[in-house]
DNA sequence: CAACAATGTAGCCACCGACAACAAAGTCGT
DNA sequence: ACGACTTTGTTGTCGGTGGCTACATTGTTG
């Protein structure tokens, strides 16, 4: 308290105002209300913005006009700060995924490949840091909520590759690595975009040429 | 300033033993000697156990037993110290990709290509922490020199790329979103195994099943 | 209306990175 | 050999951060 009594002549006339804290949304009625929702939405364009290094939970705090230890009250610390944003962010993902396959007919299979492969690469370089979140958060030991929250993104490009064995377009039997290797491979182009390896005017034609290629590559043996 | 006129009292007495610091190391000659060398090996042996974020200058320091500014004298700040790591890193890199290289019959195309293949993501699965910097680091502006370290490895595999094309193994013209292609599926198949979201033992599938259906994908239309 | 839970605040601690001032050791020209 | 200069290490300090505890305010519920 640098000034305890210089600051506005104690103010004895403003009992309405409820002397709180000097935030600067100065009617705030000491319960935020929202709070943690605030929070992951401020944290989630800093994240965007910023990176994820440079979150921080005391800043995150300042811009919402809120004292530096009432995020604890929602996030016990920082690192259940960043998966409550992963576990969105898979949300987010999944529902995207969704709309990109609603786009393309049901049954061309290949066009539906393609829109999904859009679809991820898209996501992951609109929400570079979250992506890198989602991925490095969930090996992380005991971060099962996180770990839930991917399932039904995997499960989704599970099911578009058992349609594309029912269609021929991919062979019968497990199909588990080349499954995984598409999915490396998606991940592989948001990296190198997102990295400025090469020049995200490239996104088109890379995600082009890596379904075409998966489709040859992948495509049941004629012999 | 503490103490102006106690600080030495010249201690006549001792010449032989260089009073120094107290350091755990007694017997060091105030100068280290190595500072830069040691604390290159100390961070990269943090990075490996630890990861990145928790690499600490001070903590480097105080193992080996040197003062918390003494790093600064080597790497202005922390983020240098990263870039250093990051070069050594591409060279390590460039280095084992040649060794694999070398263990390959020199005309056999398919072979040269699943042993670099395997020698990178073996290099990213080892050195998982490393590996991220070396790409996180490298899109940061400024980091030119990162970005030149780079250089002889990206070389490499734009050489293996153009000797597939004079043995017919890949297709004439521009190969490079073919190429990128490839790249991209080995930067993923190394997160997905770093971020645990595959088996470890499965790197070997994945990489035979990657490199397989990249010949069949990229090779030269028949028709 | 009185406990009680939920939510926000204030203050503290340890740690970190960056910086500045100082000290010791090496180097090099004379 | 000796003194100036450079290199390298040390101490001290500052602001920022995450995590913790104690306390204050508000909402809820019996």
């Amino acid at each position: 308290m640098p000034d305890p009594e210089l600051s506005t002549t104690p103010t004895p006339t403003t009992p309405p105002a409820p002397i709180s804290p000097p935030a600067d949304t100065p009617g705030r009625p000491y319960h935020h209300g929202q709070l943690r929702t605030a929070l992951l939405e401020a944290a989630e364009r800093t994240l965007r913005t910023q990176g994820a290094s440079e979150l921080s939970l005391r800043e995150l705090a300042r811009e919402l006009g809120v004292s530096h230890a009432a995020p604890r009250r929602h996030f016990p610390d920082r690192q259940s700060l960043l998966d409550a944003l992963a576990i969105t962010g898979f949300h987010r993902l999944t529902i995207q995924l969704n709309a990109a396959l609603a786009t393309a007919p049901p049954d061309d299979f290949p066009a539906r490949l393609k829109a999904t492969v859009a679809a991820y690469v898209t996501f992951a370089t609109q929400d570079a840091a979250l992506l890198d979140l989602m991925f490095t958060t969930k090996h992380r030991p005991g971060a099962t909520e996180v770990a839930a929250a991917a399932v039904p993104a995997f499960t989704q490009l599970q099911d578009l590759m058992l349609q594309g064995q029912s269609t021929a377009h991919l062979p019968a039997g497990n199909l588990e690595p080349s499954a995984l290797v598409l999915f490396a491979t998606m991940q592989g182009i948001a990296t190198l975009i997102n990295g400025a390896w090469v020049d995200p005017t490239l996104l088109e034609t890379l995600t082009t040429t890596a379904v075409t290629q998966f489709l040859r590559g992948a495509a049941p043996h004629p012999a």
